[in-house]
RNA sequence: GGGCGCGUAGCUCAGCGGUAGAGCACUGUCUUGACAUGGCAGGGGUCACAGGUUCAAUCCCUGUCGCGCCCA
């Protein structure tokens, strides 16, 4: 017997292994089947499952789990990247609470005590972490419930993809579309390193707009520049005023004398400066600006960068200043231009400013020199396999956003002035030639045939950005640069879930390096999700404290309702899925609904007979669930193909709720607790089959409850566990079993409804009198009388010629209901209530006649729209007039 | 500033040319042998606003307002 409520916890600890065990998750390359693949979008491997991860990975299952069942070879790869910055910054920081640091350049002015580790030193404190911490997301994937090939399990760092890393760099090199250059990137000065655009996030501050003052050479005149970054000036090389300008246009082509320093610097004309905007004038600061290092350079302006890595003014700023953090300078120099009576005003003023998503400091606009990918040609193929359709998009529109990126896209800065990651396999000589090949053997070899003999290399120091080792994540995890059978069959890849924040950062790399080196898209389906918020739609985050831990929602509700949640919320085609923890119960009061469902059948009897086919059953009743349960099935495949996770999860909810629960269990009462006949045989026997059919259906969303009530159910020990079991198909609908149930459940419904309605007590049994029913409804009622007795709390059905006074009446179909209540009721209350019901059918006939009346209606809608208004007329007319006679009767 | 999306019940959201839906919350009622993590019944909506197309608009088009995301 079933305990009373489902306890998730016991049974998730339990099953987990035994699926694993089984070897259900893995993929078998080997099979005749047809493949179906996905690749998880690889977590930090030292980060830990937050709520986009529950959601991301939850569809995904979702969906293996269905394909696995409907009898596909299903591959879903697992495995985790080492996050360069993210793991570095955590290690970084574990070590300074021990009073560790790195030995990087400028370290030693910190702490002097401090013990300064090595790269090779710091890279096995590394390792040592990934191995302490390492686990923790894949444990908690399979907390909720992931089904991944773990057998295959990968990491950015192993060998193999290491191997895969360096051969794409080399040969990228190779092909001229990797390359070296000097321009700015957004460098994190916290982080020391350059970071990619990506990975800057704008942030509203509010700040000031100071109007600066630069004396024209040879003139009493000043120009008045305005900007929200004064220490910057000290790198001017030029002023930049609208061509058009009547303010400033005069000053064009004279020098600005650049106060503090000293520099001659041009005033030019460019369209960029906005005369709406600020003075109208802007300072040109080519080194520290994006917009004006391509000002400068239209301009032929000299690029000077006033600070150092740490964002301190270097030796090219004025002595006083060397030094100085560039907050600090900020001060001294608005101080001191104040001094010179060369501040105009300062306002007040909001704007964006870049911040490094890691380091969450203001990100620099340096200029360094660094590598590139050459993203505007390896955006080529992509472009083309998108706009062809040999890669689609869910939802579609992601397609667009895709193209508007491609198109517009920037070189790749792929290097990383980190130490964890993927070291950078070139070499350099004496005079600074580079050599980039697969080893340091190699690169002797070349720099051998170079110089014509031996002479010492230096390796770059630098590690790759780690999402050029995730571009190759859907090749290099299948094996490649060998030539696997997993490769062979399962690339391209199915589909790639991920969320819209990752289509630029990922997506499209892997679309470039996947058409790179396989000639073929990584995916065929790319599946766009939004990104889970808290229920005020605010971004969850530690520091704000609204962000839900997955983990605990799993300890308190179960892996399946917050699995369930996250499927129903799938659908939001916004880019934000508000989350409401209520949501989380209420989907764990629906694995206990089902529970309780079984629970029922158990208690009743519910069994299969050997070579029992649901296509025999004869009662209404039961072909009527079969029916629904064909229905449910059919939505649910369709939903589920087309990515629409939601309507699979509503239509689930719908029927085990809705139909077995609030229906067929009750329907069925009466023939399960009434005498033993081939009626109770087939009842158990369909009561069984459809539960067996629905754990089924249910799986993919909710694998738990359903693989342990698949078990309760009896049918593990014949068939192995339900994770392997086939997907049902559907049966037909039978049409007039319907109809028969959809009268009955009205029927019901609306005495309830009346009884409610005039407050008849629960306890009081009314008789039922029938008038005016057909051949059909008599013999219905007979069928169902029990049933409707019981669910309706009637005892006796009776026909009868004319309503009695004392009454209840509804009006179902041709015939009128009455339930005489003698005393028991209000009259009145019940005079009202045929009012009110009378009024409505009233309205709606005179709008249905107001469109039979248009002309233009009859004559221009589609001949089955004015055939459906005639007919909804008349029953509402019929059922009206019914009610009129039964308001008369009460009155009489 | 540009692009995309969203404004539907108190809240979170489905729906999308022809009867306005769900979950939660709310009200009333019921502990009857599956389930109170429940049953039964009910209240609650000018489908943001203004125009247009159409026999017919919550749905399509245009504009306005509000909100969000991405890009500059």
């Amino acid at each position: 017997m079933l305990d009373k409520t489902y306890d998730p916890k016991e049974i998730e600890a339990r099953l987990y292994p035994q699926w694993e065990q089984s070897g259900a998750f893995r993929a078998h390359p080997e099979s005749p089947k047809p493949p179906y693949c996905i690749v998880i979008p690889p977590p930090n491997v030292t980060g830990s499952l937050h709520m986009g991860h529950a959601l991301d990975n939850t569809l995904q299952d979702v969906l293996i789990r269905w394909r696995r069942m409907k009898g596909d070879d299903v591959l879903w790869q697992p495995g985790t990247d080492h996050a360069g910055i993210a793991t570095q910054m955590v290690v970084v920081r574990n070590l300074e609470q021990e009073g560790i640091g790195l030995a990087v350049e400028g370290a030693e002015k910190g702490d002097g005590n401090k013990k300064l580790l090595n790269r090779e030193e710091f890279l096995a404190k590394v390792w040592e972490w990934k191995a302490y911490s390492g686990g923790t997301i894949t444990r908690q994937l399979r907390r909720l419930g992931a089904s991944c090939d773990w057998s295959r399990e990968r990491f950015t760092m192993d060998e193999g993809l290491s191997r895969a890393v360096l051969k794409v760099f080399v040969d990228l090199y190779k092909a001229g579309l990797i390359y070296k250059d000097n321009r700015l990137v957004n460098w994190d000065p916290k982080m020391l390193t350059a970071i990619s655009d990506l990975e800057v996030e704008s942030r509203e501050v509010r700040g000031h707009l100071w109007y600066l003052k630069y004396p024209i050479e040879g003139s009493d005149e000043h120009i008045v520049v305005a900007t929200t970054r004064p220490e910057t000036m000290l790198g001017d090389t030029g002023v930049a005023v609208h061509p058009d300008d009547p303010k400033w246009k005069h000053l064009i082509g004279k020098q600005a004398i650049l106060p503090l320093v000293g520099r001659r610097i041009p005033i030019v004309a460019d369209e960029y400066s906005d005369p709406e905007k600020g003075s109208g004038a802007v300072k040109i600061t080519p080194a520290h600006d994006f917009n004006d290092f391509e000002v400068g350079r239209r301009h032929n302006l000299e690029a000077i960068s006033v600070f150092d890595k740490f964002a301190r003014l270097n030796d090219k700023a004025p002595e006083k200043y060397r030094g100085l953090d560039r907050f600090d300078a900020r001060k001294k120099i608005v101080a001191d231009m104040e001094e010179l009576g060369l501040v105009e005003k300062i306002e007040p003023h909001t704007h964006a400013v870049p911040y490094g998503d890691r380091g969450g400091v203001p990100v620099e606009p340096f200029l360094t020199e660094q590598w590139y990918a050459d993203a505007k040609k390896l955006a080529e193929a992509p472009i083309a396999a998108a706009r062809d359709g040999r890669v689609k998009f869910v939802p579609e529109r992601g397609r667009g956003e895709f193209f508007r990126w491609m198109e517009n896209i920037e070189p790749w800065c792929i290097s990383r002035q980190l130490w964890w990651g993927h070291q950078i396999p070139a070499w350099y000589g004496p005079d600074k030639k580079i050599f980039v090949a697969l080893s340091e053997d190699e690169a002797r070899e070349e720099a051998r045939r170079h110089y014509g003999k031996d002479v010492a290399l230096a390796r770059d120091p630098d590690v790759l950005d780690t999402w050029f080792s995730s571009a190759l994540w859907p090749f290099s995890t299948l094996g490649w640069p060998d030539q696997t059978v997993e490769l062979e069959k399962y690339y391209p890849t199915s589909v790639l879930v991920t969320g819209w924040d990752i289509l630029f950062f990922w997506v499209a790399r892997m679309m470039m390096m996947g058409m790179q080196f396989m000639t073929e898209v990584p995916f065929r389906t790319v599946y766009l999700h939004g990104l889970v918020t808290d229920e005020k739609g605010q971004k969850m985050s530690k520091s704000k404290g609204n962000a839900m831990d997955p983990l605990e929602l799993i300890d308190k509700y179960g892996a399946d309702a917050l699995r369930f949640t996250m499927a129903s919320l799938a659908a939001n085609n916004a880019g934000r899925l508000r989350l409401a923890p209520t949501r989380v119960e209420s989907s764990r009061n629906f694995a206990t609904k089902l529970w309780n469902a079984t629970r029922f059948a158990e208690m009743n009897g519910a069994a299969l007979p050997q070579g029992f086919v649901p296509e025999s059953a004869k009662l209404t009743v039961n072909k009527w669930v079969l029916g629904e349960l064909a229905r449910a099935n059919t939505t649910v495949d369709k939903a589920l193909a087309e990515f629409r996770l939601n309507d699979a999860a509503t239509a689930l909810y719908e029927f085990i709720w809705g139909i077995v629960c609030d229906w067929y269990v009750e329907l069925s009462k009466p023939i399960l607790q009434g005498d033993d006949g081939p009626e109770k045989d087939e009842t158990r026997a369909v009561t069984a089959c459809v539960l067996r059919e629905t754990v089924k259906l249910l799986h993919p969303v909710m694998p738990f409850i359903t693989e342990e009530l698949w078990d309760k159910l009896g049918h593990r020990a014949g068939h192995g566990m339900l994770i392997a079991q086939p997907w049902p198909q559907p049966t037909p609908v039978d049409a007039d079993a319907e109809a028969e149930i959809g009268w009955l459940v009205k029927l019901i419904s609306d005495i309830r409804s009346a009884r409610a309605e005039l407050n008849v007590p629960g306890g009081a049994k009314l008789k039922l009198l029938v008038v005016g029913a057909s051949d059909t409804t008599q013999k219905r009622l007979d069928v169902h009388r029990a049933a409707i007795e019981r669910l309706s709390r009637v005892e006796g059905v009776e026909a009868a010629a004319i309503a009695p006074k004392a009454a209840l009446q509804i009006v179902v179909g041709e015939a009128a209901y009455a339930l005489p209540v003698g005393d028991v009721i209000d009259l009145k209350a019940e005079g009202a209530r045929l009012q009110k019901e009378i009024k409505k059918l009233a309205d709606e006939v005179g709008k249905i006649d107001a469109k039979l009346g248009n002309a233009a209606f009859v004559s221009r809608a589609p001949e089955e729209v004015v055939e459906e208004q005639r007919e909804r007329r008349t029953q509402a007319e019929q059922t009206r007039a019914r009610l009129s006679t039964a308001l008369e009767r009460l009155g009489a």
